[in-house]
Order: C-alpha cells, then structure tokens, then sequence
DNA sequence: ACTTGGCACTCGGGAGTGCTGAGTGCCAGG
DNA sequence: CCTGGCACTCAGCACTCCCGAGTGCCAAGT
C-alpha cells in the first residue's frame, strides 16, 4: 500500500519539516534528498500519503506537513534512536557524577535533559511506592507534636507533622521509635500497611493512642495525597517552539502535577522509550505536544520516568537518545547512593 | 514643581494604562476621572510630565505611558497598598491551614500568591541561615557512607550523604549522634562553625576522622553550595501581559536560583513590602519587569523572600497587598509548627 | 504501468496606497 | 492660568495588486 519511495518521501517530509518549521514541497524534496526521480513523480506519492492522512497541506498552493499519523508512523518505522556522542555521554556522566544528595541528582537531570533536547524537561522523584523505608525518625516538636521522617534506599527523606493525642516523655518515644524501625527497616512502602496493622500490639497498652496516631500518619504519606513529586526544568524552551495562543495552556498543564504525572505514563519495561504524538496524550492543552519518555531506575525495575515535552514538530530520534542516555546514567547514580 | 493636578494626572495615567494596556490620551482622562478641566489642559500637563521623564509617547499621535520614574513615584506618593477584603483574608487563611508540612506550606503559598495577583509568584524557602538546629540524624548505609539529616526549627529537613574515611560500627555512630545533638542542639545556624571547632575534642581520639567528616559536611552545608531553595509558580501568568520577544528571557531569568535571589532582595525589616520596578532590578532579562516583595517569618525577624513578578504595568496597590497579606499568614502558619 | 514535463490554477503573504481617528502642540482670547 | 480652535502627525486598518511557491491533472514518453 505504501511503497518503499513513498516511505522515504514520508521520512523526508518529517525531517524537513522538523528543521526548518516550514511546509515542504516537492521541489524542495528532491533537491535536498536525493531521491532520483522528478517533483511531479513526488507529487504523486504526497497525493497518496495526503489521502492516507499522514500529511496535509496548511493551505492550497503550500507544502505538506506530517500529521500525527504521519509522526507516529516515521517514529515506529522511519527512525532509529540516535545514540549519544562518545563526547556527550561523558559529559552526562560528569555533570551528573557530581550531585550530592536526591534533590541534586533530580535537579541536575532535568537541566541535563533541557539542555540537551532544548525541550522542557519533567523528571519525577523515585516514587515512594516502590522504595524501600531505610530509616524511620522522630523528632519532638513543641506542644504534643512529632516531626516524622521517613527515608527512604533511594534516599527520598519525606515529613510530616504529628499529633498527639495522649502525653509522652522521651522513654516513650523511644520506644516506639525503637520498634517502627524494627518492622519497617527494609520494607517495601506497598508492604507497609499489612505490617502496621500488627503493629499495635508490640507497644505497650498506655502508649497504644499516640502510635496509632503516628502510624496513620505513615499510611496518609504513602497513599493518598502525596502522590509523587515532580520536578520541571526548560520551560523557556517553550518559546523557540512556536505554540503562538497554546503557549498560556501549554504552561499551565505543565504546572499541575497530576497532569504531568498522566503525561509520563505507565509503561513498565525498564529504559523503554516511549513516545505520545500529540492527541495520543489525552490532555486538554497538550494536544499539539508529544512526550518523550523513559523509565529510569536503580535495579531491574523502573523507580520513576523521565522525560521531555515539546511540540509534535520535534526531532524524535535525538530526543529519543537523550532521553535514553539520560535515563540510564540517573538510574546508574541513584543506584550507587 | 508638580502641583497636586499634575500628580492626580499621573495617579490617572497610571490606572488607567494598568487597566486598559493602553497609551492614555488627554480627552480619556477628563472623560473617564473627573477632572473638572478640559483636555487642552491636561495637555499641558502632561507636556511637563513628559519633560520631567515621568510618562513618554510610545510615537507621535498616541497617548502616554508611564515610565519606570513614573510608577516609582505612583508607588512612593500617589497609591496605598490596598487592604485584603475580610472574604480573601478568610480565603488565604484556610487555604494555607491546610498544609501538612513545609513544603506543602511553599507550595500552596505559592499558588495562593499566583493566584491572587495573577503575576509570577515567587517564595523562598525558610533560609537555613537564620534556622536553628533541631535535631540531627544519622543514617548508616552500605560502604562506609553514612546519610546525615539535619532537621531545622522551621521544619526544613536537609540531607547530604557522608563518606566516612574510617571504620565505624553502631556504637561510633550512636556516640557521634549523641554529641552532635547535645552541642548543635537550638543553634543557630550561623553559629555552628564556632562550635563546630570545639567538637573533636569531645569524641574519642579514634572517632575523630569519621567526626571530622561529619562535620565538615555540615559546614558545607550551610555555607557555600547549599545558598537557597527557591519555588516558583504561575508562570502561565507570563503570557497574558504581552512581553512578546522577552518572554523567553523573561522565563530563562525564572529559572536561575541565583537570580531569583538577588531578585527578592535584602531588605531585612519583616512585612515590610519593597517595590523594585523594570530597570531597578538590575538583571538583564527583567528589565521590563517588576518585583513586589516582603520578608515572611514567625518571629520579629524574617526568615525568608517571598513575592510576585510582573510586568512594570501591575497593579501595583494590589500586588502589594496580596504579598503583604500572604507574607503575614505564611509567617504566622510557621510559627505554628 | 509508471514516470515526466508542461500548464493552468490557487492562494498566502509582502508591498504599496489611501483613509480615518486619536492624539498632540501651539496660539489667541477669556 | 485655563480654554477652544486649528493644523499637523501618524499607527492601524482596509484595500488592492502582484509574485512565487506549490499543486493537480493530462498527455506523451519509456
């Protein structure tokens, strides 16, 4: 149905089109790539491909430009992931080699992956359902309130307030911080809730209100509201890409977390790239941007995603690579920590 | 030199460009202030003013714009911050009693203050300098590292991981614990480097290169790298006030830690809100900007910035309200905690 | 059966033109 | 010192015109 030159001419469209942000026509093509045949003959092959819905002209007398079909189809079969430079993977790896703590790997890996794609960049914190709690803190504050900290083996240190209900002296915390530590330490944050459950029994009868308070708390931190933190980098990118009207709705996706979230999607496979063109992300104000995503992670199994967001008219196999190296040096980082 | 008519036809210039985006002719302002004077009159005026550099024509044949001198003056003599109502007092109060934690606290006093005054909002995090030392934990994990976690008065929690040069084992590490807590305990933070030079003589003469780690990495800490942490949100906001090209370095500005710092400023009198407007603020970028910030804490000192960005054409008694008003609440809110 | 050159057609966008209305500065009279 | 009147300026809009890029189609060539 579509044959091999009419492939290549689809192939040659995107990667025009991606470059110069200008319809492109048949001369053009044939001047540019190679292709051993006349305007008129291309002509032809558009009027195909045009049918198929794969590109479309802007308007009479222009050049055509790819649809979503047009880009998902070049994404699928027209492309190959372009691997990074030996010279860019070492800078990755030095720039990222010298964070400090998770705040700072995260920080750096989105101003990492910005720069390199010239694309708004999203990185989300190693969710906190898949980690394991290292450590359990308490720390009293004033008047009958503890500070919760939880840290997690990849490092994520979260907080939460406490409140009391009955009295209690330093033995008493200590106690109970005595005994979070012995059933969590090492345990998988979604394993949590059936430990909790037992737990009430291993502290004594009079301090039974205060640590049912202290580990509800616990529960409300892993489940509910605290979803999962995400960090954005690059939106000055945005305006190189000429969103023109969109750009306000654009920004404001970008703001909300539970957007974003949806935006870097689900899939499972580690350092699998995934890309949504455009409608494909069903998200009102991102219909005209596609999203460049990865897994990354410290083991076998993915921790969080990574990814960049731009509009549809983006150089996906560059993007592609970046985000794949990327993806894999802050998974080889975290993993050392 | 300028009689009160003058200044009430600046006072009208500015109100009416704020509102409109608009050059302001002399017939709209008899027509829309009630100026009991003709237009010919105003002219006249507003030929000094032009003069005196306080409003220009952006071309011949249209009305004035006020210049920065012009919205200084505005802001110094001509305007008062405009009070909160009782309903968006009540708002913000509930708005923010909801947090949890700290950074829940920055987040939503950021999103509160965005939405308020329909700029950029900018808060900074409760500055570690001015923070005392609440508790400090130390966390063993795998090779010979250990994570330290420092926990301040204002609820901030900050972690770095420590290489230890030395072997320890529980005790050492419960021993170290101990002593920095009874020494670092309620300090300040800029008073720890004095103390800091006192502790090793208080740890056993074998601990002392894994002590000396330790705190060489709290030093660290709060000095040099560490400067502040800075959130901002509403950035959607940019694109309703038309900077047109410096909208792209106006977002590049927004994402430099360093110069949001310098941004929000020096002043150290709390709730007091200082105005800086286009040219003042001397970044390149935001010269066409404006900044309307205060100090927030929840004591008689400032603990942190927090603010708004805008374009010079804001709405500057307003804005200045809303900073003040959110300022006072956020500070208010920490010191609950 | 595909490819190709030729040709008529379309139409966006830039350049040129004229008009209108808002706004000004100046001046002479109140 | 204020005011009405008047001449002047000029951005912006509407209108027209034209060019060039690009297309679709067709008939002829391989």
């Amino acid at each position: 149905m579509l044959d091999d030159r009419k492939l290549a001419v689809l192939r040659a469209i995107v990667e025009d089109y991606v470059s110069t942000n200008e319809p492109v026509g048949s001369r053009a093509l044939v001047d540019r790539h190679n292709l051993d045949v006349s305007p008129a003959t291309i002509r032809n092959d558009m009027a195909v491909l045009e049918e198929q819905g794969y590109i479309v002209q802007p308007h009479t007398s222009a050049g055509r430009i790819p649809t979503d079909k047009g880009y998902r189809l070049f994404v699928d079969r027209l492309s190959a992931v372009k691997p990074m430079s030996a010279a860019e993977r070492r800078a990755i790896e030095t720039f990222l080699a010298g964070a400090y703590d998770l705040d700072d790997v995260v920080m750096r890996t989105v101003r990492l992956l910005a720069q390199l794609t010239r694309q708004v960049a999203v990185v989300q914190y190693p969710s906190l359902s898949k980690s394991a709690i290292r450590h359990v803190e308490l720390v009293p504050l004033t008047d009958g309130r503890l500070l919760l900290v939880l840290i997690t083996d990849t490092g994520r240190v979260e907080q939460r307030v406490v409140d009391m209900p009955a009295s209690y002296d330093d033995d008493s915390i200590t106690q109970l911080r005595a005994v979070l530590n012995a059933c969590l330490d090492g345990r998988k944050l979604t394993d949590v809730a059936a430990v909790v459950a037992d737990l009430p029994e291993r502290v004594e009868p009079r301090e039974r209100p205060n640590a049912a308070a202290v580990f509800s708390v616990i529960l409300e931190t892993l489940v509910a509201r605290h979803e999962e933190k995400i960090v954005v980098g690059g939106a000055s990118n945005l305006t190189a890409a000429d969103f023109s009207q969109g750009l306000r709705e654009v920004l404001e996706a970008l703001e909300e977390q539970v957007v974003l979230m949806r935006l870097l999607g689900e899939s499972d496979e580690i350092s699998a790239v995934t890309v949504r063109i455009g409608a494909e992300n069903d998200v009102r104000g991102l219909r005209s941007t596609s999203v460049v995503a990865a897994g990354y992670g410290s083991g076998d199994r993915p921790l969080a995603k990574l990814g960049v967001v731009g509009p549809t008219r983006m150089d996906y196999p560059t993007a592609m690579g970046a985000v794949r190296a990327v993806a894999r040096y802050t998974g080889q980082i975290l993993a050392e920590s």
